[in-house]
DNA sequence: TGCATCCAGATTGTCGACAAACTATGCCGG
DNA sequence: CCGGCATAGTTTGTCGACAATCTGGATGCA
């Protein structure tokens, strides 16, 4: 019987899952223009499974593609961040909401035990972006799977949050912000905990419209070009 | 100078649209084990640019794919599909709301046009079914495209709608919908016309809201398999 | 009879090489 | 001096073949 957790990884996958970090910590900046071999001499792998990795992330729209041309990695422009905002309101707000309904109170209870874990990162500020960063990552990771909606999911996942960590790292997270970020995710735990649909929605599109306007004021500050 | 327009479509590119029209138009069981190269022979290509094709569509959800084990179309439970219209509500809401905002005046006139056309065809009763499927699947398509959201647009368009799709065949649309259906539809763009992003947010929701209920509905009686 | 094991066949993953297309450099004409 | 064009070089798209792995059936044993 064929192991079913062994999962098997082929070269496509391991380029694949390369290629998206990468990316996404910035190893490959936006607009590169990126040659097949030199990824292959770089990942060691031959030009097959590469040309089949990078089919994937076209697809995801992490690279563009021009036939005979090559690829390069695709450059968001600030507006376009602000409106992949716009989709993540409704997209995780709905999230939320079917997370209140569904998720185990097990998951509930470890949801809260992030966020503890969270504020004890937070107060002892050490590394604070890059922990508050990842905190935030993973409590709406969980919560994106506590929705029970595997395409819902599917999407956030595997599609807006690559493009927006993309640009975390040059965000730059103003002071105080972590502590309030902090107590919106505790209120929409809080209503998650009370089966409170609506309200979780409610919240949740707010936390991230907050966050959605701080990145705002940074584009017409011009931390953050357009 | 290199034409633009002649977009030079690649083997891989042929293999990938040929594949998605054959999985959405049912050629293409859901649940199928294919072999790939049987997909060779039938498309006329090599297995190179079919592995190619094969990771996008895998990436999108249409297809699934067990290393050495073979790739096997993709089967949406009904419940699934409810799910699929939980999604469509908030994105197409979303997409209702900014283009209303950003449409141009013309892309209105268009819409209106392009609501006229589908009464005729409705009255005139001819291919009620197909027509009313096609005419629905262009009025969103407008909507998405005019709400200028680059990413909004390529999620449903690219993802959403061809999973949708894939499950059209199989519903029966009630006597008295398709009218109903162009009536929702009317009030939507004359919300859009009337630049009151709120409204049409909420309009085509409830839209939605309706048409999910709809297959709710036909699951219930059994129409659906779950 | 039922179950586990093994083997054969077929299928998938991977690789290297050939042909077509684009980019860039240099040249010519105005 | 500048713009357009031809050519060389590199890169991409495509192909066929080899090796690793899984599936299904037959076999042996309890």
């Amino acid at each position: 019987m064929p192991d079913i957790t062994s999962q098997t990884y082929t070269r496509a996958d391991e380029a694949f899952d390369c290629l998206q970090t990468a990316i996404v910590k910035g190893d490959l900046a936006p607009g590169d223009k990126i040659g097949e071999l030199d990824l292959c001499s770089r990942f060691e792998l031959t030009r097959g499974p590469l040309r089949e990795a990078l089919g994937r992330l076209e697809s995801r729209g992490l690279l563009v593609r021009r036939p005979h041309a090559g690829v390069k990695v695709v450059s968001v422009s600030a507006s376009e961040l602000v409106e992949l905002y716009r989709i993540r309101e409704v997209m995780e707000g709905l999230a939320a909401r079917q997370a209140a309904e569904r998720m185990t109170d097990q998951e509930i209870a470890d949801l809260k035990a992030t966020l503890d874990a969270h504020e004890t990162m937070i107060d002892e500020a050490r590394g604070q972006a890059y922990y508050q960063a990842e905190g935030d990552y993973d409590f709406h990771h969980r919560i994106a799977t506590g929705s029970r909606n595997t395409k819902l999911a599917q999407m956030l996942l595997g599609d807006l949050y690559y493009m927006v960590r993309m640009y975390r790292y040059r965000l730059s997270t103003s002071a105080g912000r972590p502590h309030r970020a902090l107590g919106e995710h505790r209120r929409i735990v809080e209503a998650i905990a009370q089966r409170d649909g609506e309200l979780a929605e409610f919240l949740m599109k707010r936390h991230i419209n907050a966050a959605r306007e701080n990145i705002e004021k940074q584009i017409e500050e011009g931390v953050l070009t357009v």
